[in-house]
Parts: structure tokens; C-alpha cells; sequence
DNA sequence: AATGAATGAGAGTTCATTCAT
DNA sequence: AATGAATGAACTCTCATTCAT
């Protein structure tokens, strides 16, 4: 019947991206569904279609929308002048860790979707607009800016981004999916203070000329 | 259908739980349906409902069926009678990874599904038969022997357990869910070699006394 | 909640084809859908699920029930000891129009639905339970007997069976769909006079030893 | 998406007609949709209905515009000069064969529509627009004119009309609904063969002062 | 003359679950 | 102990259509 509601803005889609966000935070992934969603935001289903192809697009558009808020968070950084390489990329992991934490349905949307990139096909706005690989290309700089300065000698720069990354993926995704077994679960706090303790492994490795051999002469 | 094979023992819990098993190793978590396992052990859906609560006391106890999995592969090592505190713990890290990326699908539902603890309720059948305990248990110990001999002396067992714990999960988190945005995906080889970097690291720390004070001066 | 109607008969299979049938008979093709079914015959959309495996299976065996009510039309000339070929050829023509216009509704599902031989696949019971291969079968016998007697001299037994097979589908199709403009409507008698005529032709054919030339001659 | 090319004349008739034609011939009759046709001319579906009641108006009409194209098709062989009667009516079912072959989906949509004069009652053009009518005057004034040559002695010229337009109705319904239940399935050019087949059973009939008659006697 | 916004109705299908027997 | 029969609630998605503007 066309009943028109009064809707003078034509954010629909941000209505319906927020309710989607809400409800897979209150009530997990499985339960998006476009009805739920319609209901929620006092729709049909049908009207959600006017301003989404399909379901993949609202999440992946979700998905997206982490990212990018990631990469805010991340910037923020960037702007901060800091001073060696090292520090910005300890500094990095604590945004990071910040990040998932203050918003760990955001988090799980980003992590926890399986495949998101299936539906970026339909939706290649170029590089330029997929937040995920930014985010990326963020800390891989960062950790190439460590190695300018001595840093991460035997690695290549994908791995060391890689196992930076894993640590701080790690304990984020243990933190917030709650499987950590042992009563005091973990806060950011000790996330943090976990990453300054990691740093300092590796700042020590900068002052052994090749660790592959030395420590064996060390442990031998 | 007639009553099939007659289990004189009432274990048809055990074949469920099998069933369930190959199932869902065979074609993924989505596709754990109670009638799709009904029809695999030749009984009706209903009976399935004479032996378990609901489908999600099943997927729990899949998932506990996981850690009692990850359970035996970090046995092997405890068996192999390996030197070093440090070593262990770095075996235990390559187990991890390699039980986690060899058995994808049951560490998804282990670390993945919302909030197993839910059914644990339930059941409670007492710390002792919760293996996702018992393997946290082993890596603190892992841990503990680590710093008996020396190592982690400026962080407590537990947090330096999370630490260590982080690390692989993030690694083989990022793989199995294939979230790492670069082209040339990374592997089981380059998880061990992050493991290996990673060692050499925590190695080093234990011939510096104090790292927090140390490193100033070092850095200074 | 499952509440079991009286149904002591398990034929609610019987139940769904008769309602499909009247459904597609008063509404059309179009309007055959599981949900209506299911409300004409007061259980839910899941329980026909029950009995059949798609809406497919439903239409095909609504399909193949029709074939096998031509078969039984066409098992009434087989018994009835026609001393001919031709007649016999005649007569199954015409008990092939007395079915159409008897049974319009099944005639439509026979020849109207879209490629039924898709769900077959699925069925593949035997040929021998294929009716609508039975029922060719039965016509291919008829003009091979006429052949034997000397009629069809120069068409090989699938051409001539295809040909009078069309004039009598022609004619059917064209009544029951109503295409034929001019206001007096053909009625079964109309088409059975059509045989008759049809049927004179061929017979004439008979005497003429090499159709293809003969009738140069004659028209030369 | 505003309003597009500002065709001064209002005939978005044509144009809803045009496109839904091209759709239809490209993408088969089950795809002609609102939505795609006022996709495909640059207007909104709402637009669609300022000019249309229905889309069975639009199907009606298309399915009109199929009978013109029969008409046309027919037309090529009153300019042709052929000589006979009975050869105009032999090359006039090739014909049909022909148009029926070449446009299956209008050859569908002209006699497999529910009903198609449901909507004409709304349309009632005059007899003079509906070329189902005048095809059938074609196909009338043809067999006439063999009687006029001593053919169809016996028959009146509808009932001959009916039987001939049978027989090609019937082959190539046949052939387009795929019905036919032998493996080599039937080309145009067996249409054709049987069609020459025919025109030669007619043929001789002319010779026959009386055939209701004279067969009785041949047989006897 | 044209549209943007919306809907109601519905499609086929699948699932976990229940309950009388 | 086991089942046959059934359901309700969902699912995603599509369509023809309407109406205030």
C-alpha cells in the first residue's frame, strides 16, 4: 500500500546497518536476519531490498564499517608524533588492542564473518575503499619502518607483520570470545602490558648481530 | 525404519557424538543437522531427543571432544622426552598450530561457537573431564618450568601463558579464517618459523637481569 | 506441536496430487504452489515435505499419473479384438481424443508443464514405469503393424507414428486451450470425424505403390 | 534516475512493448518482469502502469504482436505466385512450421497463455487488430480454394481447416515442448517431410469421386 | 507525466523440536 | 526405548502493484 513513512532522510540503509549491528551484538552472527532486522527497524523485509542487494552486502558493508572505524583509530597514531619505529609499532598494537575491546561486536563482524570476501566481488569500489587492506598496509609500514632501524633482522616484513599482527589478534579474540580458562580473566591492561613485554623482546634483538647463530653460542 | 542394529548398551549417546563427528569433520559445522545425523545412525531425529537436551548439548560436547583432541597432541610431547623448558614450550606452540590447521573445522567450533560455557551449566561433570582446562593447565606448566629455569622473570605465569597462548591462536586464527590480506597466504611453515623467531626472542630475554631497566640503558 | 490428524491412512501423498490436480484444473499451472496445497488439505508447507521431496516430485508424478491414465484408455482397445491394423490405428487416435477431452486437466499437465524429463532424473524408476514411454510404445506398435500390412510404404515407423501422433495432439491442444477462432468450437466429434477422414487418406495410400512418384504422374 | 529520454511522442507504449519483446526473445517467457522491462526503457515500474493496466496487458499485447508475426510470415507466400491451391496449402504449413521453429517463445506465449482472451474483453479492438483471426481467415480462404480444385470433397471447409492447422500445431508443439519420447528427436525437417507426406495423401484424394464410399469397396 | 518509497503476498524449503502412541 | 507424524517458525528473496507527491 505504499504507506510512506516519515522518513525525510533517505538513511534507511544507515538505520538498517545499525540495527544489524545491534542485533548480532546482542544476539550473535546466526541471528542477522533480514526479517529481524525489518522488524526492528518497523519495515518489510522488501523495503531492506530497496537499499541492499542482499544480505552479503549488509555484512559485508558492516564488515567494512569495522574496518574503517579501525583505521580511525589507527590514524590517530599517525598524527601523534612519535618518535622511533619501535614505539610506533607498540603503540600500534595498543590501539589495536583498544579498538577490539571498545568495540568487540564491531571485532567479531570484522573476524568472525566467514569469508567477507566473497561478496567483494559485487562490490570492488577499488582498493582504495576496502579498509582491510589499509589497515594492513598500516602496520606493514610500520614494521618496514622497524626494520629501517635494525629491527626484525632474519624476517622478511610480511612475516614479522604477521606474527605482530597474531599476537594482538590473539589475545583480542581470546579476550572476547571469553575462552580464556583461568578465573581472572584478562583486561586490557594485561593486554597492554603483554605487548610492552613483547616489545621488549624485541628491542633486544636489535643488538644481536644474527640471533639464528649467536644463541645457540648463548645456549650452548 | 524398524529399530536397527540393537546397541545392547545404551551408548547411542557415543554414536551420536561419533556420527556428529564425522559429519562435521566431513562437511563442515553448517551442515551438523540432527536429522542429517538421525538418518546416519539409522535412528529417527526423535530419538536423538531420548539422549541429549538439544542440538546445542551435542555441538558442546563436540567441542569439549575438540580439547580432549588438542589434549592428546600436546601429550605427545610431554612423552618425548625433550630437554629444555624453553623447547617444550616452544613443541607445545608447534603442536598447537599444527593440531589447529591439521583439524580447522573442530578448532572453529572450539573457539568460535557463542559462548560453549552456556551448556557447561548443564553439565558440569566437575574441572576433571573439562579438557579445555586441562590443556590450559599443561601450558601453564610449560610456563612455570620456563621461569624455574630462568626465563619470563618480569611477568607472572599467567600472563605470559596468555601472551604465549595469544600468539599461536592469533596465527592460526588469521589462517583457518583466512583473514590475512596478503596475496601469498600464509602457512603451517611460516607459523613454525614465527614460533622459531619467536623462541629466539624469549630466549635471549633470560641473560638480560632486569629487561625493564636494562632496556632504558640499552636504548638510552 | 505435531498434532497427529486422524489419519489412519498413510495416503496423504494421494491427498496432495488429488488437491494439486484440482488446483492446477481450477486455477492453472501457475497457481499450483506447495502452500496452497497445503492449506486445501489442512496441514502445514513442512509436513508435504514429508511425502514428497519437492515441489517437483509432486508435479511429476501428477504427470506420470496422467500417462498412466491414458495407458489404462488405451489397454481398453488392446483387449478389443479389432481385426485390423489401420482401424486399430483409427481407434487408438480416437480413445487418445476421449482421453484429452475427458481428462483436460491431466492433458495440460501432460503436455504443458516445462520439461518434466528434468525431475525424472531424480526418479528414474525404470523405463517400465514410465508411462509416457509406454504410451509411444503402444502407437509405435500400431503403425508398425500397419506397415506390415503394407500402409506407410515411405515413411520409416517413428516419422509416421510422430505425424499422426501430432494431428490428433494438434487437434486436442487446439479444443482444450481454446484457440480456435471461429465461434463454433470443434467438439469430439468434430475430431473424430477428422480421424475418420485422416484415416481414409491413409488407407487410400495403401493401393498406391510409390506415393512419391504415382503422384507426379497423377498431378503431371 | 529522473526523467530520461524525453520522447515528445507518448508512445512509451511502444517503447514498454519494444523492450518487453526483446527481453521475452532473449530471455525466455518466464523472465518478462515490470521491474526489468522499466529498467530496460529508463523508467520506474510506476511509470509502466500510467500506460498498461496490468502486465497481462502487456502479455496480451505481445502475445498479439505474435499472431501479426505469423501473419507476416504467411504473407510471403500469398505474394509468392505459386500455382496450386493444394501447393499453397502444403508451403503454408511449412510455413507455420517455420515461424513456430524460429520463435518458439512467441509460439508459447501466442498458444500457451492461460486464457488470453480474458484480457481482450478489456481491449476489444475490433476484430480487424486481431490477428489470431486473420491468420485464421488465411489459413480458411486456402483450403477453400483447394475445395474450389476438387479437393476435401467430403468435408466441410472449417472441419478440413481444423484438421490441416492440427496436424503443424501439433508437430511443432511437440517439437518445441520436447514431448517426444524417442531419442532422435524430431527437426523441422521431418515437419517438413511429414507435411509433404500429407500433401500427398491429399493429393490423391482428389481422384476419388467419393471416399466415404469408394474405400468401402476397396477394403471390402 | 513521472517517480520514490513502500508494501503485501507469496514463493520453495529447512530446521529443531514435540507428543501420542 | 523408539517412532511416525506433524508443526511452527524461520529462512532469503521476488513480484506486481499502489499512492502521495
Amino acid at each position: 500500500m505504499g504507506r510512506p513513512k516519515t522518513n525525510e532522510r533517505e538513511d534507511i540503509r544507515s538505520l538498517v546497518l545499525e540495527k544489524a549491528k545491534a542485533l548480532f551484538l546482542k544476539e550473535g552472527y546466526a541471528s542477522i536476519t533480514i526479517r529481524k532486522i525489518a522488524r526492528a527497524i518497523g519495515y518489510t523485509p522488501a523495503t531492506i531490498y530497496l537499499y541492499f542487494q542482499s544480505k552479503a552486502e549488509i555484512l559485508y558493508e558492516l564488515h567494512n564499517e569495522g574496518f574503517r572505524l579501525l583505521y580511525e583509530y589507527k590514524m590517530k597514531i599517525g598524527e601523534a608524533g612519535t618518535s622511533g619505529a619501535m614505539e610506533r609499532l607498540r603503540n600500534g598494537g595498543k590501539v589495536y588492542i583498544d579498538f577490539a575491546l571498545e568495540n568487540p561486536d564491531y571485532y567479531e563482524l570484522m573476524f568472525n564473518m566467514p569469508e567477507p570476501r566473497n561478496f567483494m566481488n559485487m562490490h570492488r569500489k577499488g582498493a582504495a575503499e576496502d579498509y582491510a587492506m589499509r589497515s594492513y598496509e598500516f602496520l606493514r609500514q610500520s614494521v618496514q619502518r622497524c626494520k629501517d632501524e635494525g629491527y626484525f633482522k632474519d624476517v622478511d616484513v610480511d612475516t614479522a607483520a604477521f606474527t605482530f599482527w597474531s599476537v594482538v589478534h590473539g589475545m583480542v579474540a581470546l579476550i572476547i570470545r571469553k575462552r580464556v580458562p583461568y578465573p581472572q580473566a584478562p583486561t586490557r591492561q594485561l593486554a597492554h602490558e603483554a605487548i610492552e613485554f613483547f616489545g621488549r623482546l624485541m628491542t633486544m634483538e636489535r643488538f644481536v648481530s644474527d640471533t639464528r647463530n649467536s644463541l645457540k653460542v648463548i645456549e650452548g
